[in-house]
Formats: C-alpha cells, sequence, structure tokens
DNA sequence: CCTCAGGTAAGAG
DNA sequence: CTCTTACCTGAG
C-alpha cells in the first residue's frame, strides 16, 4: 500500500527533528506518533499521516474528508514566505537564535483553525503536553465527530456552549471550566467576533482575544501566531522566559520590556524566532 | 504528604 | 502598571 504515498514537495527544508518539533513539540496537540518516523493527527475533518523518509517529507490520507496538497501545504506553511520570515530572522547576528535555527532546521509554525486553537490553549494553561493532549481528546470525544476509530475532531464552539461547567469539570478540567463555559457563551453572543479579531492588526488582535475569559497575554499570542497567522505574535511562557533569562542574560526584565525587546530585536516574525527558542530551551537537556 | 506546573484573574500597593 | 496570590488537578 506503500504507493499511497504522495511526496509533499521537492524543497521543503526540512529535517527529521525540525519536523518531529513542529508537529509534536507543543503548538499542536493533534499529532502523535506513528511508526518510526511518522506521525498521524487530524487536521479538521481528514486524517492524515506523515512519513519523514529520505529527506523528504510524505503524506497520506488515512480517513476522513479529502484533503488537498495546497491546503496540506498551507498547513505546514511550506510555501516561500516561510524563507522570507527567516530570512528576516536576525540568527545571523544572534548566536543564540543561531544555534537553535541550525539545530531545529525546518521548524515551522503550524496553521491552524483558530477556533480550536483558541480551545486548546484556553485548557492548556499549568498543564503538560501529555495532560492537555488528554482534556482535548475528552472534549472532543464528547462533542466531536469520530473522523476514524478512535480519532475525535474538534467539535466547534456552539456545540461546546453545550458543555456546562459541572460536567467540564468532571472531566478534570478543574478552573479551566469556567474559562471554557464563559467564552462559549461570548462566542455564542458574538458569533464574528474570531473572524473580526483576526482582520485586526496585531496589537488590537491581542487586547480583544485578552477580553475573553481564561485568555491573557500568553494565550493571546498563542492564539494569534498559531491560528491567525500573526507572525508578531511572540508568546512569553516558562521556556522563553529561561530563555531569554538564561540565553540572553535578561534576569529581572520585566515582562514588558521582554515583550518591546523581542518586537524590537526578532521583529515582525518574532514569533517564528520564539518557536525556535522554545524548542531549543525545552530540549536543551537532550542536545548535549 | 507536599510542591509545583507551558497561565489567568482579582486585589493591593 | 507591577506584584502577589488563589484557582483545579495530577504528576513527581
Amino acid at each position: 500500500m506503500s504507493s499511497r504515498w504522495q511526496k509533499i514537495g521537492a524543497h521543503n527544508s526540512f529535517s527529521l527533528i525540525g519536523i518531529e518539533e513542529t508537529l509534536l513539540g507543543g503548538q499542536s496537540f493533534a499529532w502523535s506518533p506513528y511508526d518510526p518516523n511518522q506521525w498521524v493527527g487530524l487536521i479538521r475533518q481528514s486524517l492524515v499521516r506523515f512519513k519523514w523518509l529520505e529527506g523528504q517529507l510524505f503524506w497520506v490520507l488515512e480517513s476522513g474528508e479529502k484533503i488537498t496538497k495546497d491546503e496540506l501545504c498551507h498547513y505546514l506553511w511550506l510555501d516561500d514566505s516561510y524563507i522570507t520570515a527567516l530570512n528576516n530572522l536576525p540568527w545571523r547576528s544572534d548566536p543564540v537564535l543561531g544555534r537553535a535555527v541550525n539545530k531545529f532546521s525546518g521548524l515551522r509554525i503550524l496553521r491552524q483553525p483558530m477556533e480550536e486553537v483558541l480551545l486548546v490553549f484556553i485548557l492548556s494553561s499549568a498543564k503538560s503536553i501529555p495532560q492537555i493532549k488528554l482534556l482535548c481528546q475528552k472534549v472532543y470525544k464528547l462533542f466531536g465527530n469520530e473522523v476514524s476509530p478512535g480519532f475525535y475532531s474538534f467539535p466547534g464552539w456552539a456545540k461546546l456552549k453545550n458543555l456546562h461547567e459541572t460536567e467540564a469539570r468532571n472531566l478534570g478540567m478543574g478552573y479551566r471550566a469556567k474559562y471554557l463555559v464563559g467564552t462559549a457563551q461570548y462566542l455564542s453572543a458574538n458569533p464574528d467576533f474570531l473572524t473580526e479579531v483576526q482582520n485586526f492588526p496585531y496589537l488590537k488582535a491581542r487586547s480583544m482575544l485578552m477580553k475573553l475569559p481564561g485568555v491573557g497575554p500568553k494565550v493571546a499570542d498563542c492564539i494569534l501566531l498559531f491560528g491567525a497567522e500573526k507572525n508578531e505574535a511572540f508568546p512569553i511562557d516558562t521556556w522563553i522566559l529561561q530563555s531569554l533569562e538564561k540565553q540572553y542574560g535578561m534576569s529581572g526584565w520585566k515582562l514588558s520590556q521582554m515583550e518591546e525587546f523581542a518586537r524590537i530585536h526578532f521583529g515582525e516574525h518574532a514569533g517564528l524566532a520564539q518557536q525556535f527558542l522554545f524548542s531549543y530551551q525545552r530540549n536543551l537537556t537532550k542536545l548535549n
């Protein structure tokens, strides 16, 4: 059946560690390891499997709705704008970023559905990747579509509105339950909210998102970076905090000062730099 | 048994 | 605007 495999791109500048970190590193919780150098996951209503072989990335649709190569390329940010973004980052003059870019060659930002990113990052606070995955799966299983046995798709906020706080807490959400319920209500009352947010420039979009319960500065930046193609967004989580403090010598700096530094130093594609620094910092013990 | 986590919100200074 | 603390739950 290997004839089903299709090659994704001729010159996609990936590396094994780059694709692996892109899919499993924590910007999406939809992907799982399959065989060695293979990963499965849902993109909307399509169950897709990727394979890394001899320096090339291949894909196959396992089940669910048809998906085009163009849609996959967009999801994986395989168009030339990635190269442009990378070239605009100061990795030549910044040795910290340089090491990260070199180590995680081809690491990208996945372009995910904004609605789904909103949900998973509301649920992400103070939780590890496996915990977030599990929690998402519980919610998806309750309201989502079973695309393939064991694979449930993101149900959409209209259906999430049917989840009451008590029920959400019973799933193990803890204090995140009231965030989810509150956000579902807000979106129900303002159906075009996310579309509007997407059309505003970064800073305005960010402050709009922060009106949602459970969405603070970090989650808002994740939503904009992973779900709205706003590359200026620079989510500062504990890993980035560590990176800035230890690699960039910014201990004692205020969060607002770090944001300003990121904006000036990394520029309009700061979010891509963030992803490299994040991966480097998080894998620091494994790298040496 | 105790601490802390990939964060947010609320209250105080 | 900055700083502190509580908030659920589960892992270490």
